[in-house]
DNA sequence: GCATGTGAATTCATTCACAGCT
DNA sequence: AGCTGTGAATGAATTCACATGC
């Protein structure tokens, strides 16, 4: 129903949808009943028809003349992006990022539910860390399994992550988030997302370095 | 002189820069002396032509029927990057992220200097945090200058985190790194980069859920 | 022969502008 | 009157293809 003739959508779209989403959280909790396309892309700056077309790919939820209803069309965003759903989430790597990120309040409220740690460190497995048991990475592949694990953050050194990534995409897992530095290889079914956070500093050196080239971002 | 008629770079390029540049690391480490554009995207998973011309908007480094010398391209990008100078950095909230980008080693290498702690809790401020004192959020202007901070990381709640942002700017700052889930408002010479962790793993959810509209990522 | 550097061609994303509904 | 939904127009990013140089 919500569909016309399937068209790609790109991955600006899917990063905007968030970017809807979240601005609707604060609209309801704001009291809105009713939002533009004009207002939400003023407050995202974005711009109107920017607005409209993305959510124009998934169906019409607007009204002509009033605009969208807040609390609909956040809970149709929020079908859209899978957030109705819990999903089972393991890590790889309790370092620094590792361990931050489970205790991250943000991901538990999406949804997203931090079922499995693990590590190659013998000093650490068998602890508890916030609750979770940390396993051997050796047990990954049937432990992911096991426990259908369906997304896989991979924070450990540079140098171990594809044999980790090769072990989470041998247990059939079929998107990984990787925070090591480098450019894993994954098949093409396998969703695979790089957080970078050196890249991303390194984006503000260079706008820092050559302001004269930078004019948005 | 590296450089013909100043045309603007866009965000791809710059990320790829970063992608580039990290490559050549392991490369250089590797042993090999020059690399072929074609080498170079295939390791990348990028095209040989889109590596060329992102090179090429900042001179030209290689050598018809041999490749790019490694290092000197290596040397060259870190440049362009800004990585041949020291930067410093001040991280604001230091709650769990915020806590372990302080320790995240990659930073360091790159030259990226973490000076000062920001927190508002009282029971933080004044006690040291991995060899560094955490100051009242109150003084946070007048530190930010008398340091020279040229590049803030803000990993404060939501709520707190425009006003923050606006001290910051106010204090000269430049360059914004926003880990709160909040599109914040920074004025257009101020570079502001938003790093959310939940928004990349809502694609990851997205991408699992409408696996039929998702092609390559 | 091989691989760069770059205009020209193409593909993809954004914005315009307006018909159509409330 | 106000605002959506969407083809058409524009603009941006990528890829093609080839002349140029080692």
């Amino acid at each position: 129903m919500a569909k016309k003739s399937m068209r790609k959508i790109s991955n600006s779209t899917i990063h905007r949808l968030s970017i809807y989403y979240r601005a609707l959280l604060g609209l309801e909790r704001e009291g809105y009943e009713t939002i533009s396309s004009k207002e939400l892309a003023r407050r995202e700056k974005l711009t109107p028809a920017q607005v409209r077309k993305d959510l124009s790919f998934f169906g019409s939820f607007g009204t002509r003349g009033l605009g969208y209803p807040v609390k609909e069309l956040k809970a149709r965003i929020g079908e859209i992006l899978g957030l109705n759903k819990l999903w089972n989430v393991a890590m790889v790597g309790v370092g620094n990022i590792g361990s931050a990120l489970v205790s991250y309040k943000e991901f538990a409220k999406q949804g997203f539910i931090v079922k499995l740690l693990f590590d190659n460190d013998q000093r650490k497995i068998g602890s508890n860390h916030k609750g979770i048991i940390i396993n051997d990475i050796a047990s990954i592949k049937q432990m992911l399994q096991e426990q259908e694990i369906q997304i896989v953050i991979v924070t450990v050194p540079a140098a171990a992550a594809q044999k980790v990534c090769d072990e989470v995409v041998e247990a059939g897992v079929k998107a990984i988030m990787n925070f090591a530095p480098v450019s894993l290889k994954v098949p093409d079914d396998v969703v695979l997302l790089n957080e970078n956070m050196s890249i991303e500093l390194e984006h503000l050196s260079f706008s820092l370095t050559n302001r004269n080239m930078v004019l948005s971002d």
